[in-house]
DNA sequence: ATTTTATGTCAGTCTTGTTGACATATCTCA
DNA sequence: TGAGATATGTCAACAAGACTGACATAAAAT
């Protein structure tokens, strides 16, 4: 946060000690961001409404189809809530037969999450959705920029977090 | 969606009749987008808390300090939320002292909304907030992609509604 | 004068998150 | 082996923020 540009006389702050200069507000990438994002969820919305699913669904059966053998530890990890919540919606992508649930053969505790068939099917249908939205609008500004795009995604990530993400976004396949 | 590159015998169709080839999905950008707007949306929350705010009184102060004098029906159309939903956490934010309600002057049966002193302090310091996590990632790409990621985010938009928001995001000030 | 528009409000429902408490099976370690 | 830690499951209550449907009022438009 080097200010050795600014003048010292031209360095002023507010009464709480908030920098005035160099601190206007993005409003364009904050604004652009939420309406892109709301776009880029709802593309799933009408094909998990078929299914009596919610955007829960969603997460769950796309993290278990990216990484087979998750376990509900890992899964919580991820999705950052809490045990009962992700109980309810798994229990029902369980019960309609989208994702399976084997006990884990090492340590009999834990159960090892794995998309079925259907499970498969649906949560590659919703990439697909989401895919072509990201691919229209890499075209857009040229594809050249897929590199500079990943890694402003990945820049706007808590420090703390960001080889976590780094690993799960970016290696496939089992976790555990 | 031309396919004139790849041979008759190699372009196959899922059962579904979608295609396989040229859809490998982004997962990278999938996952990424939403874990960092995830971490985006969460660096308000502790000041919102101090007042008993959630994300939705977030969003309204926002917009209407940005577009003040807005009415009720541009915000609808803003956020696409239904007026209840609206009205519920516009209510709080007006008895709280940070929203004034203003009768049109031309037309008597709308609202004009505005920030009052204390509602323009917590909607620029929450836009400072996350002003600087976009900056700090845009400092890591280098700020000369700046201009890629504001049409990237845009093109993710669904056409339909990009000039609406093109308007909404690159237009300042008064709306009606 | 009638209809339409902009807003406000009541009541009930749904999804998805939360906390707290407690149960069970299994593993680990002294 | 026995005690404690760990992984998971489940019950109950609650909260935020979305929804639908119905109805009310004031003001504008026709």
């Amino acid at each position: 946060m080097s200010k050795a540009a600014v003048p010292p006389a031209l360095h002023q702050t507010t009464p709480d000690g908030d920098d005035i200069l160099g601190e206007i507000p993005a409003y364009d990438l904050i604004e652009l961001f939420f309406f892109a994002y709301r776009d880029f969820v709802s593309d799933p919305d009408r094909i998990l409404a078929e299914f009596e699913f919610g955007r829960a669904h969603h997460r769950v059966v796309h993290f278990v189809d990216r990484h087979p053998g998750l376990t509900i530890a890992d899964l919580l990890d991820i999705l950052r809530i809490t045990k009962q919540s992700l109980n309810r919606v798994l229990k029902e992508l369980i019960e309609k037969g989208f994702i399976e649930s084997r006990t884990g053969t090492t340590d009999r505790r834990q159960r090892h999450l794995h998309t079925t068939q259907r499970g498969r099917a649906l949560a590659r249908q919703l990439a697909r959705l989401q895919t072509r939205r990201i691919m229209r609008a890499l075209e857009a500004i040229g594809p050249e920029h897929r590199d500079a795009v990943r890694e402003y995604l990945l820049a706007m990530i808590d420090p703390g977090d960001r080889n976590r993400v780094r690993k799960l976004v970016f290696e496939t396949g089992e976790i555990s």
